[in-house]
DNA sequence: CTGTTAGCGCGTTCAT
DNA sequence: ATGAACGCGCTAACAG
């Protein structure tokens, strides 16, 4: 395996070399101020034995470790994974690495890590998707870098840079396609409401759609999961074994959404000529059913994106214009409701 | 953003406290050689002055970071996603954190991430996934830390450690279930047969299972994709297309094949009466599907729980009886096929 | 049980 | 353009 092979330094490079560390040190970090043909040698040296800096001293000396820590609730979530993957782009173009943490969307283990994270001291911090509560605001504050929050906000203290998306905004239009569609009975697969960065908000969407549009609010309609498949499929079905069952359902996520879908059809339904449904975040399994889910499209990708570049921002002085950030979503409508894109 | 504000030191609690540095880095370590009384006051004193210990500077000095590096190719697989999940589990209950870093798969960007994941010492290494080439091994035997493969291993140099798969017999035996559901045109939806890891081999079961049945192959019947949803459903609508159509299908993984399954469905041909599709992965996709997708069930956790396990053995230097795992895998017949679990 | 003293490997002045 | 020397914050002997 390789071990044990006692470590090589700076120092012998130099002495090797026949430089000094402080010449070294500058060609491994592209210091101009070196003569090429020293620069030369050095590097020969440096290819030669095998020398590899070590970060962590490197860290210590200049107190950057180029890291960012990202705190995420479970990266086998679709929406997150694709969220992952604009923040690593954007990671990758300004050479930051980073350190990716699962969460569960546990409190303790949110708090939990983002010390552990801190402590490596990273650079910078993206905290994905749960809930800020007091705790999380000391942690932060105790913090000496910045942090992003992505997919979700502080309610309280809203000086914490963010990007996100108008959840409420995005649910309540989710909502009016079914009611344009006719139906007046809407059921609603939801999550959690003391969530309030998905679970409440999109709730909220949904009543205020109705309420708009004078719809009697049922709460017989309305089934709260855990965004998975499974918890979809159970409500959905019994919401479509209903005596008064809904004839269309708004489900807060994609998985739940395709969930209902499946339900409907293991109940000899069609969808959407006996029941629409309708999701919400547009990750790839939208896609990857019959028929084709209608969905709220939002910018997994960008939202990470736009998080880390914010944070790079951050974290190199740059001034920045703006700190709280909501991206434009946008109806994706497919073929589990009528309706069809103007 | 709580910038600038000085770093406090364990120097400073020490002095604070009363006692010296090293006391406090014993508390801190939770090291038991300090009288009750003292460790009470230097946890008060730390818990106001609100220090957070350096871990860079800790990891300089005692020479172990408590991270492992992880190389996936990507985390918005299900299947590496679920890989990881295992991985973390196992991490976090040896106090390990993980940086985890996606390679999309390309080859400079695995040896890139290897290189700077060794920089920053980490006390080892879960390589995932991709082929091990010549210059993989050369990086990997200049690592002074462990390494271990998961979901791959390495054809040349077999002493490295690894946990996998019998990716040849999982695939022969899928390929079984649709012959001895009485096909004979039986398609392939495959990956790059340059991988090595995946491609190839369960190209080759597929070839196995049909030469010990004595029947004939036909490289017609044979599309290469991506392993992506959109690769299966292309791929698949060709293949139904043609004036001898396959009568059943075998994706080497669980997003081609619900791709098949939908292309069949496209086409009005019901599965598994028209058609037959099994997958491969029994990613959670496989479940979320009409109909149920038949597949080969792959321990993705165990395979990431195993190989994290087997690095902590390297790492702490306990004594390794096996190094190189193959995990059982098993057939999941489901709605897609005809035959049914015994 | 507690304190003192060396480094860990490197970046960074400040001279030269 | 190069080198000497200090210090980053902490752990690990070694004393006591």
């Amino acid at each position: 395996m390789g071990k044990k092979r006692e470590t090589i330094t700076i120092y012998d490079v130099a002495r090797e070399a026949g430089v000094s560390m402080a010449t070294v040190s500058r060609v491994v970090n592209g210091n101009p101020n070196v003569k090429p043909v020293t620069r030369k040698k050095v590097l020969e040296t440096i290819r030669q034995m095998g020398y590899r800096p070590n970060a962590v001293a490197r860290g210590l000396a200049s107190k950057r470790t180029t890291t960012v820590g990202v705190v995420i609730p479970d990266i086998s979530y679709a929406f997150f994974a694709e969220l992952t993957r604009g923040i690593e782009d954007i990671a990758n173009m300004y050479h930051y690495n980073i350190m990716l943490c699962n969460s569960d969307l546990q409190k303790d283990k949110e708090l939990q890590l983002t010390e552990a994270l801190l402590e490596k001291q990273v650079d910078g911090l993206l905290f994905l998707g749960g809930e800020v509560t007091q705790e999380h605001r000391e942690i932060f504050a105790g913090a000496q870098v910045p942090i992003v929050l992505a997919a979700t906000f502080d309610e309280v203290e809203k000086s914490r840079p963010y990007v996100t998306i108008d959840q409420v905004g995005a649910a309540k239009e989710a909502t009016q396609v079914l009611i344009q569609e006719g139906h007046e009975r809407i059921g609603l697969l939801g999550g959690p409401l003391t969530d309030p960065i998905i679970g409440y908000p999109r709730y909220q969407g949904y009543k205020e759609a109705l309420a708009e549009e004078g719809i009697a609010f049922n709460d017989q309609w309305v089934r709260l999961g855990n965004y998975r498949y499974d918890s979809g499929l159970e409500a959905a079905k019994e919401l479509l074994a209903m005596e008064d069952a809904p004839t269309a359902i708004f489900a807060v996520n994609d998985e739940m959404a395709v969930g209902a879908i499946h339900a409907a059809q293991d109940q000899g339904l069609k969808v959407p000529d006996d029941v629409s449904v309708i999701g919400f975040d547009n990750t790839p399994l939208a896609s990857q059913v019959r028929p084709l889910l209608s969905t709220v499209s939002v910018p997994m990708y960008d939202i990470g994106a736009v998080a880390m570049r914010l944070l790079t921002k951050y974290m190199n002085d740059e001034t920045i214009e703006e700190n709280e950030v909501v991206l434009p979503h946008r109806l994706r409508l497919a073929d589990s409701t009528r309706l069809k894109e103007e």
